[in-house]
DNA sequence: ATTTGTGTTGAC
DNA sequence: TCAACACAAATG
């Protein structure tokens, strides 16, 4: 008779009695065992059953006490996340484990919005800490406070460069080429002008940016040349680039209303150029909100420093990701901002 | 007493 | 890699 008791309860009737009023408001029925994932997730489970529910996250396993924990595998091994009252949670934490360990091609959970500058601080504080500190974010649930923080301090920080003692550039396991095939020389920005977002199908280029950054040879000034530039998703502007004599000024004209009509550009706005460090010298184009983080102000201020060498702007999850090159004695030193 | 999260297994 | 499951370690 002992036997067939144990049996009963290692199959899990008796402890699932403490758990399963406040499971069983929050799931219904049970499943055939085989097909699983896809049909658990819009089911639930059964309301007096021993089975946990499946959930829908990937990542996210149920606790027997109804809480939902998170995990992800890296190296072969269980990297356990926490436990969250709400399966998204859960979820949630899975995707920024999985941004962290695997990149940005990383399958998440949620569709996160790709929001410019946002998503730019988020990334650079993700990898500028190492895994373990993420998992110890996650698993305290202090991630989120921990991420405003560091905005704050990115933006009160400007000039001193001790935030981030880890230097992600040198041992984080995200590839290198990953990093660098895509590394980006940061070049300048500009506030646009009313003007500028207004009929007049005209970015003006600030006189001593466009003599250094686009030269533009005194045959063709007048003509003008086609000038192509990447933006964050990728997608290619052609612009004409030319010299006004009357307005003695350098300008984007045709393609260039169509931008700021995608962009939805207003004055006020920041419009940035990056040029890619490699043979191919592509150009890329940036924007963001009047208010949106200073990480420009920070390079345009930074750059004036003797010891930095250059910036350079890394493309990391679709964002421009910057780091400085600098040059203490005679050599090159990478670290964070 | 409860909860966490590890040990383990088998499916993919 | 991944999650299901059982249960020991951890926690209150």
């Amino acid at each position: 008779m002992a036997m067939i008791c144990l049996d009963e309860s290692t199959s899990g009737s008796i402890t699932s009695s403490s758990f399963t009023v406040k499971r069983s408001m929050e799931n219904s029925c049970q499943m055939g065992s085989g097909s699983s994932a896809k049909s658990n997730s819009e089911i639930g489970i059964e309301a007096d059953s021993k089975k946990l529910p499946s959930s829908k996250y990937k990542g996210v396993v149920p606790q027997p006490n109804g809480r939902w924990g998170a995990q992800i595998y890296d190296k072969h091994q269980r990297v356990w996340l926490g436990t969250f009252d709400e399966e998204e949670q859960a979820a949630k934490a899975y995707d920024i484990a999985a941004l962290r360990f695997r990149g940005h091609n990383a399958i998440t959970n949620l569709q996160h919005t790709l929001e410019p500058h946002k998503d730019a601080n988020e990334l650079y504080f993700l990898n500028s800490h190492s895994k373990d500190e993420i998992v110890d974010m996650l698993r305290k649930h202090s991630y989120t406070h921990e991420l405003e923080q560091s905005e704050y301090n990115i933006c009160a920080s400007h000039g001193t460069r001790k935030r981030h003692r880890d230097n992600w550039l040198m041992d984080t396991p995200v590839s290198e080429s990953e990093l660098f095939d895509v590394a980006k020389e940061y070049l300048f920005e500009k506030v646009v002008t009313p003007s500028d977002v207004g009929k007049l199908n005209r970015l003006v280029i600030p006189k001593q940016q466009a003599e250094k950054y686009f030269p533009l040879p005194t045959e063709s000034a007048a003509k003008g040349v086609l000038l192509n530039f990447e933006d964050s998703i990728g997608k290619v502007w052609r612009f004409r680039y030319c010299y006004w004599s009357s307005s003695q000024s350098y300008v984007l004209t045709k393609g260039w209303s169509k931008f700021v009509k995608e962009k939805n550009l207003k004055a006020g706005d920041r419009v940035s150029f990056q040029r890619s460090m490699g043979p191919d010298k592509k150009f890329f184009i940036g924007w963001r909100p009047r208010n949106g983080s200073s990480f420009a102000e920070v390079l345009d201020k930074v750059k004036s420093s003797a010891t930095i060498q250059a910036v350079k702007v890394v493309r990391l999850f679709g964002v421009n990701i910057f780091n400085i090159l600098e040059t203490p004695t005679s050599s090159f030193v990478t670290n964070n901002i």
